[in-house]
DNA sequence: TTTTATTGTAACAAAATGAGACAATAAGAT
DNA sequence: ATCTTATTGTCTCATTTTGTTACAATAAAA
């Protein structure tokens, strides 16, 4: 409780946060064909995983969340819900957390509170694709968008944490109007489908779709948008 | 992390547990009319809680919460299942916890980890009423089954855990057939639809219930059960 | 044998969904 | 200008699902 008094420069300080728990978030994006999601590469390892953290001692598990995301996207008001918390033995890999340690220079003694076994809370967020600025925390190289059905291996259990938020994305569709976070303020009927479809991962019949969301009584229709093609423009519609 | 060198007897070490984080159960019964729930009472406090626990270092996290049902109810092969992590700042109560440590004469320096900030994760469990043999803990009074609607008020969160738990419980009773672990392996429609009216809160059409259920294929029909009542006998049913 | 309460199922109505069809465009092609 | 093309909004009719009522088939009591 009262050793690490020497603090290297690349060092995060174990005293800050909640030992043996961090979060992990699946965050998820539309560029207007493809669900896509947040993966990050950390230094110097090859390893792929979900953005994720610590948790403060004087801070809730959400607000965690939500800095985490701010940081990595600059969004600060997100639609983000908590959907699993993974908690098995075998789920922590101290030879993973070792190498990326490792290739970030951090001293491993001092950093071993990292390398202990940790329960994870996974979130998934719903973001505004357009308008993010991506931002490499500092342990990662990179972190960019890649489309679900396309992701490279991920490490320890995020893959299994991404099949979860797709699954759970997917019975919320319907109760929770996932579809407005992923689209801008207006869109056509067109672009919702196409997050539906997306989510669901099947094909949805046109005139169905457009019959049922219109009768749900949830969007109000604005202008026409002129897309230069030629055929009959769409509305623009916005959620009530 | 080195002192408790001296161990008063009734202590829990803390050593043996991950620090700052337990969980809660709401474990579900039906009696056969009413929806209940297992609240506990703790030594001379009148504070009433849900049965919780904390999770070892060497155990996973589910593996911690099944531990935690067995030992008050008796039952090892329940359903269960985690619904949400709480992890607000507000939600411990450090106040709350001494007077659980004090109504149970725990020393309150050698256990001060207990009155410090804990994530919770919270599982739902549904359980058969009559195979339960109820334990109190060794921080408790009394264990005993409360109808959902005449609860009495618990402590900290455990409200909105409970509040919490039946929502989830009410979107999954469709997907996940909850009604199964509620019943005895065999049960007539009629009490299955009273599973079903009880977790949902409202009257089923018995015809549409019937004809619905039965459509779902899920189905076996057995015997009739011969009540004694003066009226045609209904058949028993078991889950395929 | 009649009465009573409940069960299983049928029958028809109403609502929701599936599957096409088609007229109404924007803008490019002629 | 007119014709063509791709897409949109809406209508129609078929199919499926659900709501509602009705009714015959019991077990056991009266």
């Amino acid at each position: 409780m009262d050793s690490n008094s020497k603090k290297a420069i690349r060092n995060i300080e174990d005293e800050d946060y909640i030992p043996n728990l961090s979060y992990d978030s699946v965050i998820f994006g539309f560029n207007g064909e493809q669900l896509k999601i947040l993966i990050l590469e950390y230094h110097n390892t090859g390893l792929f995983a979900l953005p994720g953290g610590f948790v403060k001692r004087h801070e809730s598990l959400d607000d965690a969340v939500k800095r985490g995301v701010l940081e990595r996207t600059g969004l600060d008001k997100i639609y983000f819900e908590q959907f699993h918390t993974f908690g098995s033995l075998t789920r922590s890999d101290s030879d993973v957390m070792k190498r990326i340690l490792l290739g970030n220079s951090f001293d491993l003694d001092t950093n071993k509170w990292m390398l202990d076994r940790f329960i994870s809370v996974a979130y998934y967020a719903l973001i505004n694709y357009d308008k993010v600025t991506l931002k490499p925390d500092l342990l990662s190289d990179s972190i960019n968008w890649y489309a679900i059905d396309e992701l490279p291996p991920l490490m320890m259990d995020h893959e299994k944490m991404v099949d979860k938020a797709l699954n759970v994305l997917r019975n919320n569709i319907e109760k929770k109007l996932v579809g407005m976070n992923l689209l801008p303020s207006k869109f056509t009927m067109k672009q919702l489908q196409q997050v539906y479809e997306a989510i669901l991962g099947e094909n949805l019949r046109r005139t169905t779709f457009q019959r049922r969301i219109l009768g749900m009584n949830i969007l109000e229709r604005h202008e026409k948008l002129y897309q230069g093609k030629a055929h009959k423009a769409p509305y623009l519609y916005s959620f009530k």
